[in-house]
RNA sequence: GGGAGAUUAGCUCAGCUGGUUCAGAGCAUCUGCCUUACAAGCAGAGGGUCACUGGUUCGAACCCAGUAUCUCCCA
């Protein structure tokens, strides 16, 4: 039989998925018979292509569904993809420009249109990639958020909450995305550090020739949407200005000085400009003073006619303006250096405009605060729990969310306005008619009379739906799929939208399930690269995963992306982890090959009993090992489990006792036993390692239509009642064999050339007992048991026990003194504080008996050890 | 500015209620091996004042206080 000696991925991954999906394994659907095991995707955007997180992320989701299903769960994975409001739009406007089309000449119609063409053929591609990575989703099931019956959940939901008062519409200070012509939710908006400039302006005193009050600003551009300039009463430097006005610098329009304790005195001049239009802060100053509100900022961040200067120009291109202006008119008092805080958007990354607009709410509080009292009870773990306080402080500070957004491409917001400016919400255009007939009292309104909303709702406002809307749960509130799948089981997602989406899916399934839509929510780290940077397309530090994966399987790759991602730590990936997870692939494939070449003789016994059983103890403790790993969720020590359990001790040593010689047969019963072990083995690695472990089973045995490893049931530990005993006899077995590979290391012996052991110790029993492993590992012609050391020979001393391997020739005694000497001395020092802690009164006293017994226990070892040494001493 | 978390081997991280083998794992490093499954490999070895300073305790990586540094969240 030739197999290839080393594994390749791509020659069987392609044709596994395939198999995988003509059996129907990823399907599920309602099964009294089954516990549910059910995950719903973190849909990707549609704009999306396969990034590193992606790959973490879905990875983790398989590893977990696998072995749900493999347990027997009825598992389901729902996939599906995101509309993605801003980022989609953008897309499509860039590309549009591109062909020289300018979203402002089209009709809303006609721009939806492309939209929807981009996302036909481009919208489905990272789903084509997750097949790529082994996700084991239940395709039938892919949704999407604005197909017709997720857009009709939506709409559904806002009329509903509107209904129950818990949506507004509302003038507020709004964060203002120019690029993309929409405000943004708070959450959307991310801080930046930045180096600005803080201008001090002069404005003149009004009928005080040659009197200015000195105002600091960093957006001096905004002076013309002034309304004020206050200072605090208790100023003194300012007292003699009360009730006086200002003029506006260039612009000479007067404005009150007013007064308010707001106003920080050690800040800037101790005088502030007060522009209600563009800052929050002074907005409710405005509201408190009676001011009017200005609002010189067109849509797309340029100034417009109310400013009356720089109409026309970009808010950027008017502040270095209006600097040179007021230098030059000399009302500029200087410039400073200014550290300060730059709001942007998240999605375009442009400058946010505070900026006050009537906009669509949803109110958070009664939300927040159920949804806040799952975490804290736990009915929803977060893991790592770390995320717990964060949450926690975020829902008790949670603003009101702002779910309109002057786009496109999204679900329309269901409201409709009446000629006279009111308006009724309601899910079609029909039921609109009929109450706005019935609120106006007009029975003769037609629908061409109302007007709907300009404005799409937030994609968040359909994504915190998701775990409902995929088994049509408002459509169909009792069907049999959300009663048996809801609540889900597991939630991989990143920390960063802990926010945006988790809270708010946890807050939509109290809403309208009353129950939690998860239990657990599993937080993963970002990628990284290996300084630390987080991987982006635009640092083109990112390596494409369809490369990966076409390079080093995606077996490979899946592991690589496990070992080093504990739970909420940010992953710094290295090329070199995915080689480790691919070389662990060859390894398998290695240790497969080998037991394929085997002979068997059909009348040997059973020659390997040891072996056997050792290895049947040690897979029982790696499962129960396995086992709480994942019930931590804890996939990174939960792969290492299996991989260590595999590579050291199923390869390192079991095989190694067990092979035979070159060319000699093997035993029946070994090779059964063997045969059982590996496919156990494949069973545990699957949900890592799903392709090779499905292409072995295959190679491994004849497998009737539906018998594969992916529905295989998940091995239970066998309880053996001496496995500890096993386990530990095994131990001290290996630390001589260890032992005399040392000396061979040490000493340059080659590896076969046959040595010989005397040993002095009282487990002689047990190594007798263990004699042809120990022989055969070791690689020992002969072990014999002595009362006294022998001469001539180099020694090692393992507990009490003292062993002989006699070498003529090659022993330098001056360095076997020394050696000697030195171990004799850290034995002394061990016994010594050993000794300290058994002399003291208080710790005997204190001391719990198993501790104390320990203590004795080791003042027994390392005396005997003592012993030892000294007599291996003696006898050089 | 407010809050949360972290600091353990060269790197990435475990370390449960303070008490055996409590100082660990993987990778990397070093030494020797192409030993008929695997050089994508085998055998062996070295490496840490558990950030720092105090305190509690018979006993501290672990508990407490302070200091330093880093990360994240919020404003």
């Amino acid at each position: 039989m030739s197999i290839a000696k080393t594994y390749t991925p791509a020659d069987v991954e392609a044709k596994w998925y395939e198999r995988w999906q003509e059996q129907g394994f990823f399907k599920a659907k309602p099964n009294p018979r089954k516990p549910a095991y059910s995950v719903v995707i973190p849909p990707p955007n549609v704009t999306g292509v396969l990034h590193m997180g992606h790959m973490l992320n879905n990875t983790i989701q398989d590893v977990l569904v696998r072995r749900a299903r493999m347990q027997g769960k009825e598992a389901c994975w729902v996939p599906g993809t995101d509309h993605a409001s801003i980022a989609t739009e953008a897309k499509v406007v860039a590309l549009l420009k591109e062909k020289g089309i300018d979203k402002r000449d089209l009709t809303r119609e006609e721009f939806l249109a492309h939209a929807w063409e981009w996302k036909e053929k481009y919208g489905g591609i990272i789903l084509e990639q997750l097949k790529k990575l082994g996700a084991s989703c239940d395709w039938d099931r892919t949704r999407f958020t604005m197909e017709p019956e997720l857009t009709d959940a939506v709409l559904r939901v806002f009329v509903d909450l509107h209904q129950k008062g818990q949506i507004y519409r509302g003038i507020r200070m709004v964060n203002w995305d120019p690029q993309s012509r929409t405000a943004i939710s708070d959450e959307e908006v991310i801080a930046k550090d930045t180096q600005a400039k803080m201008y001090y302006l002069r404005y003149p005193v009004v009928g005080q020739q040659g009197q200015f009050l000195t105002v600091a600003t960093s957006r001096p551009e905004t002076i013309m949407a002034d309304v004020a300039v206050a200072v605090n009463p208790n100023d003194e430097r300012y007292k003699h200005l009360h009730g006086q006005q200002v003029s506006i610098p260039l612009l000479g329009r007067a404005v009150p000085i007013i007064l308010d304790e707001y106003v920080a005195i050690d800040f800037g001049t101790g005088a502030l400009k007060v522009t209600p239009a563009h800052d929050l802060n002074d907005y409710e100053l405005g509201v408190k003073h009676n001011l009017p509100v200005i609002d010189i900022l067109n849509d797309d961040g340029s100034l417009n006619e109310k400013a009356v200067l720089y109409v026309g120009q970009d808010r950027f291109t008017a502040r270095k303006q209006i600097a040179k202006d007021l230098q030059a008119a000399g009302l500029l008092d200087k410039i400073e250096d200014y550290a300060s805080v730059l709001q942007t958007s998240e999605r375009t990354g442009a400058v946010i405009e505070p900026r006050l607009s009537m906009q669509w709410f949803c109110k958070m509080d009664h939300m927040a605060e159920k949804a806040l009292a799952v975490v804290e009870n736990d009915e929803i773990k977060l893991h790592p729990p770390k995320f717990k306080n964060m949450y926690r402080v975020w829902m008790e500070n949670v603003h009101d969310w702002c779910i309109s957004r002057q786009l496109w491409w999204g679900q329309r917001i269901p409201a409709y306005y009446l000629p006279d400016g009111s308006f009724v919400v309601a899910l079609t255009a029909d039921e609109a008619l009929e109450a706005a007939r019935e609120k106006s009292g007009n029975a003769d309104l037609k629908i061409s009379d109302l007007r709907q909303d300009e404005d799409v709702l937030d994609t968040w406002f359909s994504a915190w739906l998701w775990p409902i809307s995929v088994f049509d749960g408002f459509k169909d509130p009792d069907n049999p799929d959300i009663n048996y799948f809801y609540p889900t089981d597991d939630l991989v997602t990143a920390p960063e939208i802990l926010f945006f989406w988790v809270a708010r899916m946890i807050m939509a399934g109290l809403e309208y399930r009353k129950e939690v839509p998860f239990r657990n929510v599993y937080l993963t780290g970002i990628v990284r690269d290996d300084q630390g940077r987080k991987m982006s397309k635009q640092l083109g530090n990112s390596p494409d995963p369809l490369d990966l994966i076409a390079q080093y399987g995606a077996d490979g790759v899946r592991t690589g992306m496990l070992f080093s991602s504990p739970a909420g730590n940010d992953l710094l990936f290295d090329i070199r982890l995915v080689e480790q997870g691919r070389n662990f692939t060859n390894k398998i494939w290695n240790a497969f090959r080998l037991t394929q070449g085997w002979e068997i003789n059909l009348d040997l016994p059973f020659a390997n009993e040891k072996a056997v059983e050792w290895f049947g103890a040690k897979l029982q403790s790696a499962q129960i090992e396995l086992d709480e790993h994942f019930a931590k969720f804890r996939m990174s020590d939960a792969l290492m489990t299996v991989y260590k359990l595999v590579w050291d001790d199923f390869c390192s040593v079991y095989l190694e006792m067990i092979k035979p010689a070159y060319q000699a047969p093997i035993d029946p019963e070994t090779l059964r036993q063997t045969t059982a072990y590996l496919e156990t083995l494949l069973k545990l690695m699957h949900p890592f390692m799903p392709f090779i472990t499905e292409e072995i089973w295959h190679e491994l045995d004849e497998r009737g239509e539906k018998e594969y490893v992916c529905v295989a049931a998940w091995p239970k530990p066998q309880p053996m009642a001496n496995a500890a005993d096993i386990l530990s006899r095994m131990d001290k077995v290996l630390e001589v064999v260890a032992g005399v590979r040392n000396v061979r290391n040490q000493k340059g012996i080659g590896p076969n050339k046959p040595l010989t052991l005397a040993a002095k110790t009282e487990e002689a029993a047990l190594l007798r007992d263990y004699d042809g492993v120990i022989r055969k590992l070791a690689a020992l012609s002969d072990i014999s048991f002595v009362s006294a050391a022998p001469t001539g020979a180099v020694s090692f001393v393992l507990g009490t026990g003292e062993f002989f391997i006699p070498l003529e020739g090659h022993i330098d005694l001056g360095a076997e003194r020394e050696r000697l000497t030195k171990e004799i001395e850290y034995a002394r020092g061990f016994l010594e504080s050993v000794m300290k802690k058994l002399s003291n009164e208080k710790f005997v006293q204190n001391a719990k008996p198993d501790v104390l017994e320990r203590e004795r226990q080791k003042q027994a070892d390392a005396e005997g050890k003592i012993t030892a040494l000294e007599q291996s001493l003696a006898a050089l």
